[in-house]
RNA sequence: GCUGACGUAGCUCAAUUGGCGGAGCAGCUGAUUUGUAAUCAGCAGGUUGCGAGUUCGAUUCUCGCCGUCAGCUCCA
């Protein structure tokens, strides 16, 4: 016997072997009718598999969270039987849900059009229509190789099943899965759904397996919610930083120069070297000191550093300079390390903090380049703290510190992931252990909330990753800190200790913003195009109504730029609506309208941008203090 | 790198079955002097990504290369 305990708290004895179904239609008819699913201490499964373990019981319905991945699963099998209706060549793999929505993988061999995948939908709603229930088979590994004999994809995973394992099919009308469930109990139940797009994908993710054809699809319990998801979509898309970065004349790619490669234009330029003189000044704030290091390096060096071994495939070729082979630097570290080699070090010393906007080059494979995220030539606001074991919990609470100043005043608020020691990983694990629990012990003494990604680390050390989320929920990757004990040890990293003796030093990596491409193209899309005054490439924009009030808006101008206001006039010879609405487009800050009133009083009339006509009459000595003033405090508004 | 799609003026897009490549915006010139998101007129702008091939004739069909996009794999 299984005790099932409600959520009101009530008992109830069943059969061990009994189906969610009738348990839950001895609760209520309606109920029944209206469960998707159950949870069973914790576990979904659907209302057709015999219960195994009792525990808290719940009924799922459409309210559940939990019950819309039972309904997005059951939304792939529902298109896998639309599909091989259409398409009996198709053989099928594997058919998740997925965040927002679910996919299937299909062997075929004439791929998928965008027209198929019309014809895919308008058949899906026929099955929905058709109201198959979702049956549920417990078989044999010989009957499933029969059900299976014209699938060799499935065929490849039942080999993979253990003697004792249960194989478990699911049929919906006239198909049949090799599936583990949930499911809901009919094709009924998906309503709002959408095909999105097709895409290639590897069988079982590896890159040496055929390439299967995917379909992406989302579904949702209501309307609205599917409909709010495609809007997001759209706004993504608004956002995107290769159209803003376009269209606000940031920055561009060449043809020329190559893949993956970014060229800075004025606009771009500025927000950059904004972003650049705020860290700088930061860091030094914060200790660290600036140096530089060379682009192209000799090879040895990275020989030392073991790069040509571990990182070799994502290193730009040799370069040959009268006879040795030089390279282009993929990370700072190890001229870092040089120069913490270039004297003696004393424990008096320690730590030392340098830091670099260093330019670095990656060998990217061509398809995952995209805009100013994903490149081959990036900055990396790169330091290295060189430290005392017992230097390392203050060091990370600095750390801590300067993050969140940084990312406070971005406007993004973030999350924290430790990551520990992967299965392959140099050193010592007790070693390991002492330093994750170092890491996790700052923050809980802080009481920073961080969440543990095990084996997450890298092979020389454990990690501390931010988590930025963007203005539309979006997680990007942020500042991540990296404890090392392998580069100390490869460079046999020396100082002298108090006891006159030599002591090895760990290092610390770290970035903030991590690359200044994927930052700034990340800032793009975080403020939609909208930079913080601070940032904005153009910070107001003096708009004379008349060529009366040219000469003083010449003035204001000028006025504006010797107080350190990035300003330009717009004197054009076009109505006061074009120039506005391309201030507007441009996305300035403040437009400065100067009239005849104005001219005569020493006043703007300020217009901001995205508030419309709405407009104050301020003097011009007003304005320029209230600007210098929301620049200097960096103020995430306008 | 792989699968698929795409590449026409600075930008966004047109161009019947293969038959003289167009428009809007931006740019230039002129007129207009504007009170809060596009004033009017004129002009200029192209070896249709590059290179082969088929054809009387290719933006259109075929092949190769380059680049971009959606994913996969990989990642700051």
């Amino acid at each position: 016997m299984l005790t099932l305990t409600l959520p009101d708290g009530a008992e109830r004895q069943v059969e061990e072997g009994t189906l969610p179904r009738d348990v839950v239609g001895s609760i209520g008819q309606r109920l029944l009718r209206d469960a998707l699913a159950v949870e069973v201490d914790g576990d979904v499964q659907d209302l057709i598999t015999p219960l195994r373990k009792g525990g808290d019981f719940k009924v799922l319905t459409a309210k559940h969270p939990r019950a819309l991945d039972v309904l997005r699963h059951s939304g792939a099998h529902i298109l896998a039987t639309a599909v091989r209706r259409l398409r009996p060549d198709a053989k099928i793999g594997f058919g998740p849900s997925i965040e927002d929505g679910f996919y299937y993988d299909f062997e075929v061999d004439e791929p998928f059009t965008p027209d198929d995948l019309a014809r895919f939908e308008t058949e899906m709603r026929k099955v929905i229509a058709e109201s198959y229930p979702f049956i549920r088979a417990e078989v044999n590994q010989a009957d499933a190789r029969k059900k299976f004999a014209d699938d060799p994809l499935k065929l490849e995973r039942l080999a993979e099943f253990d003697e004792n394992e249960i194989i478990s099919t699911y049929t919906d009308g006239p198909f049949i899965d090799l599936c583990r469930g949930p499911h809901v109990p009919d094709t009924s139940h998906l309503k709002h759904f959408k095909l999105l797009h097709t895409a290639g994908a590897y069988w079982r993710g590896d890159e040496k397996r055929q390439m299967l054809q995917r379909i992406y699809a989302t579904a949702w319990f209501s309307k609205e919610e599917l409909e709010a998801y495609l809007h997001r979509l759209e706004e993504a898309k608004r956002r995107d930083h290769r159209t803003l970065g376009q269209q606000l004349d940031l920055y561009s790619t060449d043809q020329r120069v190559g893949p993956g490669l970014i060229l800075w234009h004025p606009r771009g330029a500025t927000i950059r070297n904004e972003i650049e003189n705020y860290e700088r000044d930061l860091i030094i704030r914060h200790g660290y000191e600036l140096v530089y290091t060379p682009h192209i390096v000799s090879e040895k060096l990275f020989q030392i550093s073991g790069h040509l071994e571990n990182f070799k495939e994502s290193m730009f070729g040799g370069v040959d300079v009268e006879g040795a082979s030089y390279r282009l630097k993929p990370m700072n570290c190890p001229g870092h390390i040089c120069i913490f080699q270039s004297r003696s070090r004393s424990y008096r010393d320690l730590p030392i903090r340098y830091a670099e906007f260093g330019t670095v080059y990656r060998y990217e494979r061509s398809g995952v380049l995209h805009g100013m995220l994903r490149v081959r030539g990036f900055t990396q606001d790169d330091a290295h703290v060189f430290c005392t074991p017992e230097q390392v919990p203050s060091e990370i609470e600095r750390l801590l510190d300067l993050v969140h100043e940084m990312l406070e005043t971005f406007g993004y608020p973030y999350t924290i992931e430790l990551s520990t020691r992967p299965e392959k990983a140099l050193g010592a694990p007790e070693m390991w252990r002492s330093a994750e629990q170092t890491l996790a012990d700052v923050m809980k003494k802080r009481g920073q909330e961080f969440t543990i990604d095990e084996g997450g680390g890298a092979f020389y050390g454990p990690k501390l990753d931010f988590k930025l989320i963007d203005a539309i929920g979006r997680k990007w990757q942020g500042p991540t800190v990296q404890l090392d004990f392998n580069l100390p040890e490869r460079f046999e990293l020396e100082y002298t200790g108090a006891d006159n003796a030599p002591h090895r030093p760990l290092m610390l990596h770290r970035v903030l913003v991590g690359s200044m491409e994927r930052f700034v193209g990340g800032l793009v899309e975080h403020y939609a195009g909208a930079f913080p005054l601070w940032l904005a490439p153009e910070q107001a924009r003096v708009i004379p109504i008349s060529d009366e009030a040219v000469e003083a808006s010449k003035s204001i101008t000028l006025r504006l730029e010797s107080a350190g206001v990035r300003a330009h006039l717009d004197d054009r010879s076009e109505t006061l609506n074009y120039r506005i609405r391309d201030a507007e487009t441009l996305k300035i800050p403040f437009m400065a309208v100067v009239g005849k009133r104005e001219a005569a009083s020493d006043s703007i009339a300020l217009r901001v941008r995205g508030a419309g006509k709405k407009q104050e009459v301020m003097s011009v000595a007003n304005f320029v203090a209230m600007i210098v003033g929301q620049i200097e405090a960096r103020a995430l508004k306008p």
